[in-house]
DNA sequence: GATGAATGAGCGTTCATTCAT
DNA sequence: CATGAATGAACGCTCATTCAT
């Protein structure tokens, strides 16, 4: 019987030989015996660690959304206009410090919108994503005294930050735009909100 | 003698069908024999028409980008805040009007990301989209009498709307933000942006 | 209606297109559509001459083996063993000047062994070449005053031949060595051969 | 864990199914199917043998040029004139005792004009058959005390041999000729030959 | 636990043949 | 007569999955 951190080793091996081999080409594409070379394992123990391709990626959606929010904990206990920028700058690097990672997300997301089990796990990784925004941004506007919609606000913050990863990713664009976009996006936000003494006038 | 027409309605039948097919379950799983039925057609005739699977997926491609331009042109002669929110909300559309263009552009993305054939097209596509951007932002900056950097705020209002659109398909969101929050960037934007009669404050 | 001449050429062209793709892609890979290309001729025009493709081939076995008969016939009426000589450098030219004929009779020989409307056309085209080698070589022996098996003789010397031929085609050799070796075998079998005038020892 | 020798056992069993497919139907059309099905497997199993259909064809070729060359050793150690008979017989037996081979190697000649990796094998197998009729054929030159070019009267003897056993499988002819004229060849090219003691004279 | 042989369905693609125009 | 669109069976090959060892 293997001890509990050797089926741990093992499962971590093959979600990452999985991210290895999807990155470049493709969930579909990446076959068993293709992923479990790459994690230098027999073809067989794929399914002796996982029931079965999907659940593998399954594991990888939620290994990669983990690491996502694990980077996110390093703007933590920064004042709130630090913290916000950089939670955005944190998100921004993914695509220079981790090439393959924004690959596999970009075909993590092809698969979300058609296998509920990944679309879960992709909902629930936006979902955590979107609840630090939350937090950054009620804090900015409180600081700066204004009423916002920080639902909507950081949904769109993360909307300009993942659009901005793939378009840029997949069809270039000016460079760098996105932090200083995301930014403008921020203060155009709190601009248009009403001041938070003034409660009143915030549906003029 | 076919009249020429039928090859274009051929083309057009079986490009119309790979669509329906992959907003479902995606450009690997939509077989040609699947493709050829929801055409109507026999499967042998799809390569009569396209060599092979990849150019009838270039081909979607391009057809979804050409309508997605056209679809814009809407917007042509308005004034220029009025065209620009009204390109804003012709994009923000599709996923009311189609949602299975929205389907398929995700697996577009995908797929682009290692079939240079359908990357190219893409690029194009994002590379037209962001010029019409650039012709409104550039009105719109010249009416309120500031210097903006248009391309890079045109890449951003894309982003901000591609990102909008995917995660609001995946994974849900509060609704209606992203057309609030694009004008909050293009509001955001100018008003970081120099006078344009006042140049040398610009950096301040 | 067409003229019978233009069914003839239509025919000859569709022929000598077969010749021209099989003999570099073999005949089960050579398609329709090619030869129908090769020849200039739109695809459905192919069975408007030929009932199928195999009757195609055995139009082809005909017709090269009609020109090698043909070509043949430049050895008559020289003397008796010129004509042989002759003969033997006749066929063994088809390698030099005709490469394509060389190809498709590998391809013909190996359809011939399955298929009874071809192995019949080369059963013939075999049997027609060894009758002018019989003749050439009853008039050789009689001049030479020996008693030959002149069937058996004909039959050892296309077999040299076309071995020599296949052999040269698809596995190299010493140049030139099969004329040589030819003659060699006719004197071999002269001298092996009874008197004329003795047939009391010829089963000595 | 399989022991090594099921693996080539497995590929032995291909390799046969192959041959048997092959004689009568040609290589082209012999299906994976079919050959699996000969070989009483799966037709997955196939492709997990051998990585594709060329490969399997590449080792039948293999397998049968080393039949042939193991065949050949009877003849060792016999003296210089009997050896090269028995060559001649053993060659010419072929067609007796294994119909199906000779239906192989018309299919294999023709393969060969065009797969370079069939080509290469083919060649080497006449290369080696070839190499043991020079050793043959140098003894008994030796013995008769002529100078011979061994390597021409090699390449004229299996020239010989090849073209009978062809000939006489697609097209007939008299039987038993090559096993004399294949002789008489042999002395004709001695009787040509000049003395071994006399090299002045063997321009004459 | 670990291996890789085995299975058979399904893939993209090719093709000879037919036939409406 | 001529065209090439249309058909659907069959091809080589890949694959996730199973399971005996």
């Amino acid at each position: 019987m293997p001890r509990p951190s050797q089926v741990s080793q093992r499962r971590a091996q093959l979600i990452r030989a999985l991210a290895q081999v999807m990155a470049q080409q493709g969930y579909e594409a990446a076959s068993i015996r293709e992923i479990a070379q790459a994690a230098g394992l027999a073809p067989g123990l794929v399914h002796h660690y996982f029931p079965d391709k999907e659940a593998l990626l399954v594991a990888l959606t939620e290994d990669l959304g983990a690491q996502w929010l694990t980077r996110l904990d390093e703007a933590e206990g920064l004042a709130p206009e630090a913290r916000l920028r950089r939670l955005i700058s944190l998100h921004l690097s993914v695509d220079e410090a981790r090439p393959d990672e924004l690959g596999c997300w970009l075909q993590i997301i092809a698969e979300a919108a058609r296998r509920p089990s990944v679309g879960a796990v992709w909902a629930g990784v936006v979902l955590s994503l979107r609840s630090r925004l939350v937090v950054a941004l009620t804090a900015l506007a409180e600081a700066r005294g204004r009423t916002l919609d920080v639902e909507a606000g950081a949904a769109a913050l993360l909307a300009l930050i993942y659009g901005g990863l793939t378009l840029g990713a997949t069809a270039g664009g000016p460079p760098g735009y996105a932090a200083t976009a995301a930014w403008a996006l921020v203060e155009g936000l709190l601009a248009a909100a009403p001041s938070a003494d003034s409660p009143s006038q915030a549906a003029g």
